[in-house]
DNA sequence: CAGACCGTAACCTATAACGTAACGGGTGTC
DNA sequence: GACACCCGTTACGTTATAGGTTACGGTCTG
């Protein structure tokens, strides 16, 4: 249904919260309660934004929660469609 | 967010598209393409969808992936949302 | 009763999010 | 120049979970 790659969310933390209130990674980290490395991961892409993570940034960016989780699912799902041919699944709706 | 707790997205797939066509967990989990235990974890709310399962439900019932995901996400972020005073975070934002 | 089919439980594997600790690169300061 | 300090990243171990294989208890039907 998308039709081109969505960025990684992390991309986007990165760009929208963390650079232009000039934190770094540190900083940030210690205010959203987890480690250094868990939010790096995450800024370069290595890990995606699990549900915790999400009402973490909620709290801190003063954002929604639903709405870092969904670029997070919008990006798991991109991948996941490219191999759907690679699945063998057969129709069972009636239409 | 989210006023009151989203159902598990498996209960949903049982009512929606497994009883209403009256099919049986073996012959849903052969065209899905995964072993009837899988399917049965879901529909138990004993397990999760994954990104994966979301396109497989897709092309099965002909419906789109990011509904079934999107109701997976709802019903995690609830979850997490629950814990939301545990985890201490401190605001970020300038806001 | 024997066999076939159903759903679930037990067991194992792979993946991934997380923390701790260590590393390498800057930027000082004495 | 040597030391201390902060930064971001990497290496390693832990834990949680989606998935397959196999085995079990239940219900039919010949």
């Amino acid at each position: 249904m998308l039709m081109h790659n969505p960025p990684h969310p992390g991309e986007v933390l990165k760009e929208l919260c963390i650079e232009p209130l000039g934190l770094t990674v540190t900083e940030a980290a210690k205010g959203l309660g987890v480690s250094r490395k868990t939010l790096s991961t995450i800024l370069n892409g290595k890990s995606g934004i699990s549900p915790e993570m999400a009402v973490r940034l909620s709290i801190a960016f003063n954002t929604s929660s639903e709405s870092w989780l969904n670029q997070q699912s919008q990006y798991d799902l991109w991948q996941a469609e490219q191999h759907r041919k690679e699945l063998h699944v057969t129709q069972l709706s009636a239409a």
